[in-house]
DNA sequence: CTCGGCTATTCCACTAGATGGAATATATGA
DNA sequence: TCATATATTCCATCTAGTGGAATAGCCGAG
């Protein structure tokens, strides 16, 4: 559970058009995580609502690009095209070593797990983490995709886009519009302070306090997060943790001259993908 | 260059049915390497052939999927959700720390690079490497995919398959159905033999020696190779990477059981997807 | 060994929806 | 400013993906 994210119910600013087959071999390839290693038609048809024909079809395809490995029997598993991938994918998204030393750093000294979350439509998504060291805590696993209409980070990633764009945020979480001005507000809240918090916005019994990443403009390019559960965030932990937060926020700034970016990519350009333009 | 790898012309024996888009789609995302890592429209629909519209859509379906970040103006660069994929594959194609600590010793010993191969569909794919010392080496990287019809590993990998497979090899090669006789000729060599050598069959200047890894019940299910500039294989230097390569190949056995396997499925189940029952 | 239930796989008529050519907008540079 | 090159939108056409139904294949129970 907790894999509710079927990339086509992505409905974002530019829903439209987008290759229907493709989008659906994606949904069924995003069923796999650590725990589902195996596809079968019968489940993939169930969880994805179509018909069997049509997912057996898909998982032929991924099978024959790799993507998938068939045992035959009806199961597939992860193929060894997705090696090829995640060697681009870390290739491209490998930040300065400095990056990660800070994030560790902020883990063991928060003794909370640490995230960094970028933005991109209608959600954020975690680009990197270190894990606290206490055995009760937060998972959020890079790659995974977050809503943008609830948590710490996700304040921190809305602050300064235009209103139109809060509106399809809004309309995206369960409560719809009205859910607009508890985010405005927040959001503002959180422009104000230079960071954010959130108790089981999500997630029951989570917590987590957020800064800003700034770029050498000043604007926002990601937010910078320690979560876990709301039992060890009081007020003053909290304190805690928004100074060091920005203590790791100033240090990554000092060595990334503002200019954070992956491998061929200055993470600032990315933050323009919203709908707006 | 180099990179002919167009999913889609892999016309293996279940070549029948497969998504069309889903295809392209994945051709598409193919064109990245970690030379290229961003896509155009105009380039992108040059080396598909596919008209401009379609690559734009298809651009803008893997980016909805999160595999592609638009940065506007038509540029794309590879995604987040890419990390996720990353994340799954080296989890699922986890090998036993040993296992690379052979293959990193026998690269080291023999000064050549060190790759396994397994064989699928009408293709085999690296799914581990060590690369040799010297400045001059043969570079395959993990999760890249070779024909089977040709190389050292190839005729490993062939050994023991049907004929009618066979038949479909050799179509796939440039020589079409005349390779068939010198296929079974090399093939049933490297049975006889438990070993080997390829010199310049796809790359000029690339030779190659292979040896068999073999499961439990004494089925080839991968193989060991070490390949290099053909200057750097002589007779007797080639009769010395045999022996090294027996001896590493004996290794894995040795603390794998025979039963080489991915973090959930054992190697040798995977080696029944040939287009035979 | 056979039957009953379950799942994968094949078949095929239908039409939703992907396609791509042409027109338009946008950026770049002279 | 115009010219050129590229991205992007539009929409009539018809391919090719779809999914219901029928078949084949696989256990496990009786």
């Amino acid at each position: 559970m907790e894999n509710q994210q079927k990339i086509s119910s992505d409905k974002s600013g530019s829903d439209h058009s987008s290759v229907r087959s493709v989008m659906r071999a994606l949904d069924i390839l995003a069923l796999l995580n650590e725990e589902r290693t195996a596809l079968n038609i019968r489940d993939t048809s169930a969880e994805t609502g179509l018909p069997k024909t049509t997912v057996l079809r898909l998982l032929q395809t991924l099978e024959q690009a790799g993507l998938l490995w068939g045992l035959g029997g009806g199961q597939y598993v992860p193929g060894p095209a997705l090696l090829r991938w995640a060697r681009i994918a870390d290739e491209t998204w490998m930040f300065p070593p400095e990056f990660k030393d800070v994030l560790f750093e902020l883990s063991q000294t928060a003794r909370e797990t640490a995230n960094v979350y970028v933005r991109k439509g209608l959600k954020r998504i975690c680009i990197a983490q270190a894990a606290g060291p206490q055995s009760l805590r937060h998972v959020i696993k890079v790659g995974d995709e977050l809503p943008l209409w609830a948590g710490a980070a996700s304040k921190i990633l809305l602050v300064n886009v235009p209103k139109t764009f809060l509106e399809k945020v809004a309309i995206d979480s369960p409560k719809g519009m009205e859910h607009l001005t508890a985010l405005q507000q927040s959001i503002s809240e959180a422009g104000k302070n230079g960071w954010a918090v959130s108790h089981a916005e999500r997630d029951d019994g989570v917590s987590a306090v957020a800064v800003p990443l700034l770029g050498s403009d000043g604007r926002c390019i990601a937010a910078l997060s320690l979560s876990g559960p709301s039992s060890r965030f009081s007020e003053d932990r909290i304190a805690v943790f928004i100074e060091q937060l920005k203590k790791s926020a100033q240090k990554i700034s000092a060595f990334t001259n503002g200019g954070l970016r992956t491998r061929h990519v200055a993470l600032s350009n990315l933050s323009n993908n919203q709908g707006d333009k």
